[in-house]
DNA sequence: GACAGGTTCTGGAACGGTCCAAAAAGGGGC
DNA sequence: GCCCCTTTTTGGACCGTTCCAGAACCTGTC
């Protein structure tokens, strides 16, 4: 009653249980007939390969784990999908682990995916223990996906380009007419990145002096205090540049409750083009952080690992992309 | 440079394989001595089991698969998260899977988890195909959380109870003083639960011929729509209850479109209280679905079913609650 | 000091695949 | 029909564990 094995169908097929490995791994050095047998025999037994047996005796897995940092981000999806087409093209599995979920039990969250053994790592948002990483980059490639941060040697880095971001969000407001503009500054490194290139591009169009930092924690509750804070200021700003979108909506809800009204009063913009942002009730300018191009830089960091391991670690930043809604027009 | 066996930590420690395997497993047949030995000799060489090697010989994983059929819908979180609690209790882990990801691929999504032969599978939302999972469960414990469908014979299933969902929305809009309400209805079985249960709702209280239903699509887009045309009747309702959250979003923007005021003009309700429900800005009254004690129990049906496999299917429905928040008042 | 009975420890056979060296089969040419 | 060469097929070792039967080692008793 147990599935039933290589064994099973190289009797049931009259053959060597050798030749049976051989046809279901494609070889062409075997007779149409007996490949017939073979395949015949595998389909009436409902055969499935045993993943274990395999990567047991292959030493690889041809999996390759995936261990995301919060699922309840669903930033990361898009990201995902950029990454499976490509490693699916070059027939390796993804596998995902949930750091958040397994924290709790106290152990590190990658352990299960490399007690599986998976043949590479790609680490999507902020690093569980960055200590534990260097040694698992030593046995395994190991890409970082998603954020930016100071990596363990020999682990690649793929991530938005906050930068840009920040700056394309920065002249649009510029652009629009905006001269008093604010920033609801976020934390770590991606909140870091945002802010400075907010001031940069400020400081490059000559209103340094015109720009306003607050910080938040990147919570809705946050965007709305610190927006608060903003607005009541006798002069006000007329343009919010929010380190991420959820924080903009709080900044929008903000606005709301003072009478000022989006986008006449006050523009507000986002940033990661979460599906939030599009709903037509909120509608946010936001910017798109090219998920999909990510994950695909990713999978082609990984796979060029698998053929040629070792040497430096490397760093892409995909180009984001402004995503005008109705947040933002021009002052007054 | 290999990552160190079993066999390495033997040959430091000075001892066979077996006791090595033997004090890794916990057994308390060892000498003290002998087990510190052995368990030094794996910390130094940073030795982590072999999980292919390990399942091939046990003959089993330890694994739970779980399936999910997207990931970009959110409300399933707090399942894993209830579902984790209890697994890893029991010494297992979770593997997930997102169908629509791999659904491109061709295969049956559930493969890769046949393949690494999970000890027991947990389908979260509607089924891949139905057909395949009958076999499925033939071979393992089979549970069906977060959706209610026809089910092949022996898979459990467990979910939230719509039906109370629906009652709790009904009876609360017209303990509020509602009289004339709408449904925007979805489609599928959980659709279909939650019109009826409304429509029946209404009946008990003799509002039948009050009651008015319009179909739409579980989207924003068409919750906007539905709300707009139930809004430009004459005789139009005083509340509003959608079928999700998403289509909530929809009913709200229509209404303010329309220059009505929530919940001041008409009251608007959601279900699976969403983290978009508890957006401050949109604040929807909605009903929570009990996520964790849905997987709470569908973790419990599937240790069961490893205790005392076959039997028949068994079905839990559980107790949704009530979320008041902002978009519900009394009429006028 | 031999023996019984318990506790600790060990070698070898699984588990289900892959891979390799060598065996068997097939195909020409004489 | 025999020999040689190529193509096809096969048995067995191996991958890293677990598990079991039995070996080795204690400890106490007579």
């Amino acid at each position: 009653m147990r599935p039933p094995t290589i064994r099973d169908v190289a009797e049931r097929a009259g053959v060597s249980k050798s030749l049976v490995s051989l046809v279901l791994r494609g070889s062409d050095q075997v007779r149409p007939e007996k490949r017939e047998a073979v395949l015949r025999a595998a389909r009436e037994l409902g055969y499935r390969p045993n993943a274990a047996a395999r990567s047991l005796s292959e030493q690889r897995t041809r999996t390759v784990g995936v261990l995301l940092n919060d699922l309840r981000n669903p930033w990361f999806v898009e990201l995902l999908d950029g990454l499976n087409s490509l490693l699916h093209a070059g027939g390796l599995q993804t596998l995902l682990a949930d750091a958040r979920l397994n924290r709790r039990t106290g152990q590190d969250p990658a352990d299960p995916l490399l007690d599986l053994r998976v043949d590479g790592l790609v680490v999507v948002g902020t690093l569980p223990g960055p200590a534990a990483l260097g040694a698992v980059a030593e046995r395994m490639p190991v890409v970082l996906a998603g954020a930016r941060e100071p990596v363990p040697p020999g682990v690649d880095q793929v991530a938005g380009d906050d930068e840009q971001g920040a700056r394309l969000v920065t002249e649009h407001l510029i652009g629009l007419g905006h001269r008093r503009i604010a920033h609801l500054a976020g934390y770590g490194a991606v909140g870091e990145l945002r802010r400075r290139s907010f001031e940069a591009t400020m400081r490059a169009h000559g209103l340094a002096d015109r720009a306003v930092v607050e910080t938040g924690d990147m919570t809705e509750e946050g965007g709305y205090r610190a927006t608060v804070r903003l607005l009541s200021r006798p002069d006000r700003p007329t343009a919010v540049f929010a380190v991420n979108d959820i924080t903009c909506v709080g900044a929008l809800s903000a606005a709301e409750e003072l009478g000022l009204r989006v986008p006449h009063d006050v523009s507000v913009v986002g940033y990661d083009n979460t599906s939030i942002s599009r709903l037509r009730h909120l509608w946010l300018t936001t910017v798109d952080n090219a998920g999909h191009e990510v994950g695909r830089r990713a999978a082609r960091f990984l796979l060029d690992r698998f053929e040629r391991p070792g040497g430096e670690g490397r760093v892409h930043l995909a180009a984001p992309t402004l995503e005008i809604r109705g947040t933002t027009a021009r002052p007054f």
